[in-house]
DNA sequence: AACGATATTGTTAACGTGTGCAACCTATGC
DNA sequence: GCATAGGTTGCACACGTTAACAATATCGTT
């Protein structure tokens, strides 16, 4: 319709250096007003990139919190650049990965809840998938690593509880096989020997990470006897549940039993009692990973060794968030 | 390197019923062993589809709340075929809709919240891309449409309050622009009314969704004289934010004040009280949802006419959740 | 044995874009 | 006037797949 050859109106739409630029103004005008669109699938084709960003959870079905797919959905969407698609998969889904391929994926975030992820993780690295790890630890030579300091920020919990003199502190720990799970439950048996505590087996109990099941540990909890006078649970939506059945039997959070979650969820400041908790930047982790993986993908392009970058282990500071579930212990 | 032309391969991967039981055999077997995987970018080409699944949020930053995101993305995850990608998206992050095109989307999910969307959903209809709306009343012709019945619901639970002897009855409203507050705020006045009651300007206030709009309106509402005996959130959070606000002042809930919300967030049945709300079956609205659009893409398929299927409405009613935050009115 | 029907495979073109190369045009310098 | 350089455009091919059509092999029937 311009009179061009299909050359002349493809350099036009990338401003190539290659083109007169009133010729260029023409075309372009010419294609906003016919709606024209270029084919992705045709670009993807010669080009040989996807313009998929894959964000994979380890779970898109329970285990995966609520607020934590929200933070990290809306910091990966923040930073990725426009023309991406972020696809959203959970790899429990998937039987096997050879759907996981670069023609399908220009890069991929993993928020890695599991050791289970490992397998994914190797597939994606071995496919040569330009690749950032968040949420926990892995130690794959080349990969991007980028996690909160769980362990620290558990220890820094429980050490705030000694320093509020409690001595019998229970712990609610996360789901199993969930890597969080294990750094808080080092954080906190570390924090109790750190102050000469010897930790006890017997008010340890496993949950999942949801609210049934902190409202089934804590029942369980007031059964032992001496009572505990402070219960971490490993995250907020259990410290929910927990103080739910600590209230059903008639015992009020903080007088007579401290409670303390982990995340401070949207609603922790809210509650009555008002949570104490450790703030992970879940929201702040994901844009740096998003940033990374823009960068690790751009030097692909440009063919640079991408070595430097890929390697970086970067652990972001979780912070002790002092609100009035945790008391004075008075016994 | 099966010896056979790339045409025949081909057919192998397809099944095509044009080939040898054996040969479609020994190729698939060949392929496995080299991890093999047909290059999507080519297929979209020839095939004219993109296997992408929009999933398209009024926004993804702040006004849509973490468990509502949660809900909708796994139950279109459950439901998508496995070949398709799930694209997240919020419509806000749009300045043009050129990108809009049934050459990147074989279909499209909008979880609509606010009649600003309207632009959007009419580009979809115009460019003939399979569509579903879910979450608010669209009156466009040829769209499918499912939504939870919020006026009903608001119906119903400030019937409720009523029944229990309230009859100045407050309402924390939802966010400005948004149809899901004007339906929940038009249940609300049509109760009222509906048992005599003449609806009050002055204990009506705006809020935004979020917890701490709720905390605010409460403390506006409790400077009220005389003050209502209950309230109605718009939402959950709201309602956890103004409970706050009410124990603060030396309120209790329910036996000082009662308060209800709207959502059955997790949280819902586990905070203290319990509180009294509406559930909306999201979870169920968005897997409808996902298996409409599924169908209306292979009918597309097979140029049926989908005009059937696709002008239908359903609403899914609304259920009322009878906690302990709602108690009977002494006064 | 010859014919047609059927099963199986190969040949070729097409999808819409980007790119190396050739071709053309224009201006500059001698 | 002519050679040269630089700016601008078109031609032809490539990307990896599907599908219409042609070609071949196999089988049963008369």
């Amino acid at each position: 319709m311009a009179g061009v050859s299909h050359t002349t109106v493809s350099r036009a739409l990338n401003d190539s250096p290659l083109i007169n630029k009133e010729t260029k103004e023409r075309i372009r005008e010419l294609a906003r007003k016919l709606h024209y669109t270029p084919n992705v699938s045709a670009r993807s084709l010669v080009l040989d990139r996807s313009y998929n960003i894959g964000l994979f959870f380890s779970t898109l079905g329970k285990g995966t919190s609520s607020g934590f797919l929200h933070d990290v959905v809306r910091g990966v969407n923040r930073r990725i650049k426009h023309r991406y698609n972020l696809v959203l998969k959970g790899i429990d889904d998937y039987d096997d990965y050879t759907a996981i391929s670069p023609k399908n994926f220009d890069g991929i975030i993993v928020m890695s809840q599991s050791a289970k992820d490992d397998a994914f993780i190797e597939t994606v690295l071995k496919n040569g998938i330009p690749q950032v790890v968040l949420n926990r630890r892995v130690d794959f030579a080349g990969v991007c690593n980028i996690l909160s300091d769980d362990y620290q920020g558990a220890f820094k919990l429980v050490s705030y509880m000694i320093r509020q003199g409690h001595r019998r502190i229970a712990l609610i720990e996360g789901k199993e096989g969930f890597h969080s799970a294990d750094e808080r439950a080092a954080g906190y048996t570390d924090a109790l020997k750190a102050h000469g505590i010897d930790p006890q087996e017997n008010v340890r109990i496993r949950g999942s990470y949801d609210l049934e099941s902190g409202y089934e540990a804590m029942r369980q909890l007031l059964e032992k006897r001496p009572v505990p006078t402070a219960v971490f649970c490993a995250n907020d939506d259990m410290a929910v549940g927990a103080i739910k059945a600590a209230m059903e039997k008639g015992m009020a959070v903080p007088d007579d039993i401290s409670v303390a979650g982990f995340d401070d969820s949207l609603f922790a400041a809210y509650m009555s009692p008002a949570l104490t908790t450790v703030k992970r930047q879940i929201e702040q982790i994901s844009q740096l990973g998003a940033d990374k993986l823009m960068r690790i993908i751009e030097m692909k392009d440009r063919s640079e060794p991408v070595q430097k970058i890929q390697t970086e282990v970067i652990r972001m500071e979780a912070e002790l968030i002092v609100r009035e579930s945790v008391a004075k212990c008075l016994q």
